[in-house]
DNA sequence: ACGCTATTCCATGGAACTATGGAATAGCGC
DNA sequence: GCGCTATTCCATAGTTCCATGGAATAGCGT
């Protein structure tokens, strides 16, 4: 194989990573095993082209599939996947403009006063000494394929509707699919304006994932357990 | 700024990796700062094709332009392309048979008896210790453009013709570009052919610049002065 | 075997990308 | 300003990619 094929090769890597549609689907392969049609579903994608994307992931290596029964399952080929995109994504950050500026906006403009983004390291030190509830706001399934040791689960489209299994005088910090993921950004919304402090975790569980923090599988517990 | 529309943005700079003479080209710019002309006649692109792939990976963000009078010299953005590309190659090698046979390929078959695959632990370890002559063997223009502290330089086309240099009872460790660059295993071929003991540094610059080892770009020595 | 569900295969139209030749532009030296 | 070099802009043909609807397939349950 030579120099010029071998480069070609490399390049397959990188059309897997030339769309948009392909990078949520990741996105959501990071959270968890999923079959093609919920995967569609939530990517906002026919199911013949959901399939057709998850099959060019899977040929570039990036995803691998499984069958159960008359479903199929796919999920990321391994946590390095997860780390390719976060690297990337953080070049893209660094170099370009548009998406400094928009991941700026995401922190500071749609971002209530008093909320502060707190970065990993500070969001374990104060969950371990029990200063914050952290507060897992993605849906109920990708919750229950990992998530961060003690975080608990309250999807954020339900979190109106069960404030009450958080005490009035928690403080929490809510984090969600990614770096870039707005499921967190509504939540500290709505708990500040129902009087909570409530912080933003800066990373998700994508970057988790590709920095190899410890994730639990245990079943999901509400807010009053804790 | 919607997700959708964030993420088509950072699938822009996945475009920009989805061409393998894209690849080469950042691969050649890991190596240092170049003008449009001499990145199309290593890269084999008539110019014009050349000058459209490098706009794009400017619009990307991967490299960045500077006039200097009639040239426009070109150069990565900054190393976390680098390190985006090994990271990137990386998960190819891992995930694609295809690839990791064409890496092992290089690895094996192409390497005479007694020649070793040494990483760059031990590279720096037996170089410290004055065991091993660090070879370059790029291009001069790569080499004054940056290389590793104390290493020789001497092109793999002219390195028939400068035996001289090399002690003959040296023994010799030769990197290049990177991990995939064929001129070290040129090299290696060679020497070991003319007696030499010589052994294959796995990595190349463009991991060196992704790692933060630190380069020097001071003038060539000959070998001789070693 | 039959019906049912989930997914993949196939064909198609439209959009985007690649390579290239020729024209246009920027900057240097005289 | 003029010629010269290096690069970019423009137009074009060929190729590949994206989304989609309809047909075909795999597997489960009866």
């Amino acid at each position: 194989m030579s120099k010029a094929e071998l480069f070609e090769s490399f390049a397959r890597t990188g059309k897997a990573l030339a769309s948009g549609k392909r990078l949520e689907l990741l996105e959501l392969l990071a959270q968890g095993e999923r079959p093609v049609q919920q995967l569609a579903a939530v990517a906002g994608l026919n199911l013949t082209t959901a399939s057709a994307h998850l099959q060019l992931l899977r040929d570039a290596g990036l995803v691998v599939s499984r069958r159960d029964g008359t479903r199929v399952l796919y999920r990321l080929a391994g946590p390095d996947v997860a780390e390719l995109m976060t690297v990337m994504f953080r070049v893209a950050e660094r170099h370009r403009p548009e998406v400094s500026a928009a991941a700026a906006g995401l922190a500071s403009q749609l971002l209530p006063d008093g909320v502060r983004v707190i970065d990993r390291a500070e969001l374990f030190e104060r969950s371990r000494r029990g200063e914050v509830l952290v507060l897992d706001v993605r849906p109920s399934v990708e919750y229950a394929a990992g998530h961060l040791p003690g975080a608990v689960s309250i999807p954020s489209d339900e979190l109106a509707g069960r404030l009450a299994e958080i005490p009035a005088d928690a403080e929490v910090a809510a984090y969600c699919r990614g770096r870039y993921c707005v499921l967190s950004y509504d939540a500290v919304h709505l708990l500040t304006d129902q009087g909570y402090t409530a912080h933003l975790v800066a990373d998700g569980v994508t970057e988790f994932l590709a920095d190899d923090v410890a994730l639990t599988t245990d079943r999901a517990r509400t807010g009053s357990t804790s």
